[in-house]
RNA sequence: CGAUGCGGUGGCCUUAUCGCCCUGUAGUAGUUAAUCACUAUUGGGAGGAAAGUCCGGACACCAAAGUGCAGCAUAGCGGGUAACGCCCGUCAUCCUGACGUUCAUCGUCAGGAGAGGACAAGUGCAACAGAAAGCAAGUACAGGUAAGGCUGUAGUGAAAUCAGGUAAACUCUAUGUGGUGAAACGCCAUGUAAGCCAGUGUUUGAGGGUAGCACGCCCGAGUUGGUGGGUAGGCGGAUAGAACUUAUGGGCAACCAUGGGUCCAGAUAAAUGAUAAGGGCCUGUAUUACAUAUACGGGUUACAGAAUCCGGCUUAUAAACCGCUUCUUGAG
């Protein structure tokens, strides 16, 4: 299992994020909120993920960047929580739902704890 | 010397590990087509404002891009430029100081400001003072008449029947200006299809396109409804340019010419990040001769993230540095 969070690994698909907004169900660790959502479809990874941070809470794009920097990282180094505990195919999205720029530490403790709480589930 | 304010310069560096995007090379795998994905490796990877989207262009399409009106913009003169509402120079005019002769006036020098066409077309607006302020109305005193502000003087004011002032007031004049905006646009693929049914129409023309409006113009054999059937996105545009840098020459300058050198982001649910160490910088405490040095600890920051590309303008901005202004002359 590589640290790796390559092209394959995200999820691109316009059509896939709309459904998982519609469809997708949700678990919330406070500042983040993942919506994840089975996928029937073979696809060449277990998982795709993506990023989102509302323009809402943060008006300069630079923030929003730098918080979406911080959400990869966070995701790409524990990713591995889920990946050895789950069955089946998913598209996630993790949106941070916080107002105030986080330091790193902080959205790897959330992350992980979202993980958790997902891996709980099934 | 310090502090405040304003303007300008400035916009942290190095190494290691784990990652991301683009590119060249080699290899591997695979989907419904295409783009492509993965592994190894070479090279590259945010800004001075990338921002606001306010002007000017390139480029693209809108029917061939036409006429008039409306709208919008500009406003001494000259130059620069692809172009501009930008930049440079300069003059009128105004302000400050010094000198010539004294207060004014005038002249010279130095510094600063300098949106400046027209109020002798029309409309509007105007503090204080004043009886009255722009179709007029008439105060006090004196004169005069049949009778009246009919005449003179006084007084207020920048201005009182006078070509008053004011256009970053409407307006007028001159000049310029078609619109949209990379979600443009071109191409490949595609189930908003094909097929079937009904209405309507084929030059005596259904229907449609065309800039804010009108004129004018153009396309035109299909078109409208029902039925049917549930998918999938991708490529180009798009990064070698009004480019950057350097030397020489021209010009008061903005800038231009010629020669040499360089290749410097190209994403698309959208790359440039995380961690650690060191240096630099800032800062707190302690010791010391409040200069400085040493030790230990903390911080690493401001404004802010390319999205078709250029030229401007405007606005934001931490530390440090440079200049100017101000400070019951704040301290020596």
């Amino acid at each position: 299992m590589s640290f790796s969070f390559s092209k394959q690994e995200k999820l691109k698909s316009r059509k896939t994020i709309e459904l998982l907004f519609q469809k997708g169900n949700s678990i919330t660790q406070y500042p983040l909120k993942l919506y994840y959502l089975p996928v029937d479809k073979d696809q060449e990874v277990r998982v795709k993920a993506a990023v989102s941070v509302p323009k809402r809470n943060f008006k300069r794009a630079a923030d929003r960047n730098r918080i979406k920097r911080l959400l990869r990282e966070a995701y790409r180094l524990n990713k591995h929580l889920i990946f050895n505990n789950i069955e089946g195919n998913f598209a996630f999205l993790i949106l941070y739902l916080g107002k105030d720029l986080p330091p790193y530490d902080e959205v790897e403790k959330s992350m992980q704890g979202v993980f958790k709480k997902l891996v709980n589930k099934f």
